[in-house]
RNA sequence: GGUCUCGUGGUGUAGUGGUUAACAUGCCAGUCUGUCACACUGGAGAUCGCGGGUUCAAGUCCCGUCGAGACCGCCA
């Protein structure tokens, strides 16, 4: 229908006919001389017109939104517009035609929006329709170009994994689908597929990759959604070198095609303790410092009662030195943010400042000469610092100290956001003991080969090993998890004994998996990484939701098409499922 | 499952228990030939989520309910 694309005309077709095709983003009359910007996916152009003509009288009915077609010759424009790629000429309309009206809108359909979030998703297609959206999308689109370009090159093959499945009591909860072929019995939607990418190996596939959808019936967040897409890649006869090297190779791909980055490899790796540690997360936010430093040697000599219990108690007490901001934080502030950590359980915040190279405030009352110097050199210490100490359980100091470090990194302006910093997570625990099970279940998964030195203690002394598993992660998110897999039947067999199934709960859940790894399994590992996330961070968005086209809200609705909802009876028949009351 | 915050014209917000519920934007009408966030003038548009209560008086306080959001738990 059209001759050029929105974004195309420049002063070279000065004077050509043309024909252009979109929506009315904006008119803008003046009396004897119209504007209109003409929008398409590609870009705007400006038409303009004067109604006195009399073939323009449709001109005065055009409203926003509405679709039209257009018929014109391209003229240099007396005030160019910098700011536009057209901003040169624009188009003297000699034809208009309407395509379709609009009525209008509920929200404005701009690059920036202050719609909130569920009128933008009750209006989806409406939302998408804006430029900021459609640059989403199109960078998503460039994302899985690139890798589906990247994985091919070298030999991989995409196979599609089945959505019905079978349910798996590790991990995440299932989405069911009832089956009405067989009352009673349910599918379950995969939350990854882990088992099916191994059995492709078990086949001798070697190289495998695919773009999926994966469910998990769990609690929304702005980085979760129900239904979310992976990277997901399997490989044989590889060890966790291999892995990262084929990762870091896709993203530096990535990042060069869709933002024209080029980043360093190998990406800098550090072991889980150690981030848990300095960072208090096993996903650490690494284009700031703000580390977490454990001081409970040095202060166990004083008399503050806090501190004491706590060490008495196999506790432990960590500090962050806030530098330069003891003048930026008066008691009330620093009140505020013993609030903000309360929901980690935390029962206070102790903190002190160094102002006239002495200690004030807080707890500073309670520190010796002694401790202050240790402190003062352990914590790097100067004037107008502000330090913050939690003393408890390990849980709580991390999780609550690690909170305020990405809270004040984020408030203070420490962070550098045009930085992209990937970081490997390795040395994984194969194994956390839960204490509402009463068991030890698998970190990861119990596909994940534990390290040689771990192999023999799985079951004698699981708390001690450490597992071939490592997490990718960009900028205090987890990106993307892998491992490399067990392909030892007894070993599998004794990992799934050690998060304490029984012989026959292997064989009902897992035998089908157990048994392929008998017939000739090769070494073999791999990955999956979070598509929407990673798009997320590309685009500098603060939800997974702007980068996807339909997603649900933060209670799993969809506030467009109103799912889920209620089915009638007849469906319900079929299925044989009663409901509750 | 839990904690917290928020529901006020189409949209986004303001609103000390007391006059006709304010502002911006959008919309409608008019003026305007160089705008690009056009400008200017005028206008329409709100049962203040819903139900109950306290009060002489409730958008405002209380209880319930529905809806939205953030977080904790959860997410191998």
């Amino acid at each position: 229908m059209r001759s050029h694309k929105n974004n195309e005309l420049r002063l070279s077709n000065v004077d050509e006919q043309v024909v252009l095709v979109g929506w009315v983003s904006k008119v803008r009359n003046l009396g004897g001389l119209i504007f209109i910007d003409l929008r398409d996916r590609y870009g705007i152009t400006q038409l303009t017109a004067k109604p006195e003509n009399k073939n323009h009288s449709i001109l005065e009915t055009i409203k926003n939104e509405y679709v039209i077609k257009v018929e014109g010759t391209v003229k240099e424009r007396e005030s160019k517009n910098p700011n536009l790629e057209t901003g040169d000429i624009e188009v003297e309309v000699t034809n208009i035609e309407i395509l379709s009206e609009a009525n209008l809108t509920p929200m404005i359909i701009a690059d920036k929006t202050d719609a909130l979030e569920d009128l933008r998703m009750k209006y989806r297609y409406l939302d998408l329709r804006r430029p900021a959206m459609q640059s989403n999308m199109f960078l998503r689109h460039k994302v899985t170009k690139t890798v589906r370009n990247y994985f091919d090159n070298i030999d991989f093959i995409e196979v599609e994994t089945p959505v019905f499945g079978k349910s798996t009591p590790e991990g995440a909860r299932d989405y069911l689908v009832p089956s009405r072929v067989h009352p009673g019995k349910f599918y379950a939607l995969p939350q990854s597929p882990q088992m099916y990418k191994q059995l492709l190996m078990v086949s001798g596939f070697e190289r495998y990759y695919q773009i999926v959808k994966c469910f998990r019936d769990e609690d929304l967040r702005a980085d979760r959604q129900m239904e979310f897409t992976q990277i997901d890649v399997e490989m044989s006869f590889v060890d966790e070198e291999d892995i990262y090297q084929l990762i870091e190779g896709m993203l530096k791909e990535v990042m060069y095609n869709t933002k024209g980055i080029t980043i360093n490899t190998p990406f800098p790796r550090i072991s889980f303790d150690e981030s848990m540690d300095r960072y208090g997360t096993d996903k650490p936010d690494t284009r700031f410092d703000l580390e977490l430093v454990n001081i409970s040697d040095i202060v166990s000599t004083l008399e503050f009662g806090v501190f004491k219990t706590c060490l008495e108690n196999n506790g432990i007490i960590k500090a962050i030195n806030v530098k330069n901001a003891a003048d930026k934080f008066s008691r009330k502030d620093i009140d505020k943010l013993t609030e903000s950590i309360k929901k980690f359980k935390a029962k206070g915040l102790a903190w002190f400042k160094m102002e006239d190279n002495s200690y004030t405030g807080g707890i500073s009352k309670f520190i010796t000469d002694e401790v202050s110097s240790t402190l003062n050199s352990k914590l790097n210490i100067c004037n107008n610092d502000l330090i913050l100490i939690v003393a408890d359980n390990k849980n709580v100091v991390n999780s609550s100290l690690s909170f305020l470090r990405t809270y004040l990194g984020r408030e203070l302006n420490l962070i550098d956001h045009e930085k992209f910093n990937y970081l490997w997570i390795v040395d994984w625990p194969s194994f956390e003991f839960d204490e509402e099970e009463n068991r030890y279940v698998a970190m990861h998964h119990p596909f994940t080969s534990p390290k040689d030195e771990s192999k023999s203690q799985i079951l004698t002394n699981p708390g001690s090993c450490y597992s071939k598993c490592y997490d990718i992660v960009l900028n205090g998110y987890e990106l993307g998890s892998g491992s490399i897999r067990i392909h030892d039947q007894k070993l599998q067999a004794d990992m799934f004994k050690a998060v304490g199934l029984t012989d026959e709960e292997i064989v009902e859940k897992f035998g089908f998996f157990v048994e392929a790894l008998k017939y000739g399994t090769p070494p073999h590992g791999g990955i999956a990484l979070g598509l929407d996330r990673l798009v997320m961070l590309l685009t500098s968005s603060t939800s997974i939701r702007d980068v996807i086209a339909f997603p649900k809200s933060a209670n799993a609705i969809d506030p467009m098409s109103e799912a889920p909802s209620v089915i009638d009876e007849k469906q319900l028949k079929e299925l044989k499922i009663k409901i509750e009351k």
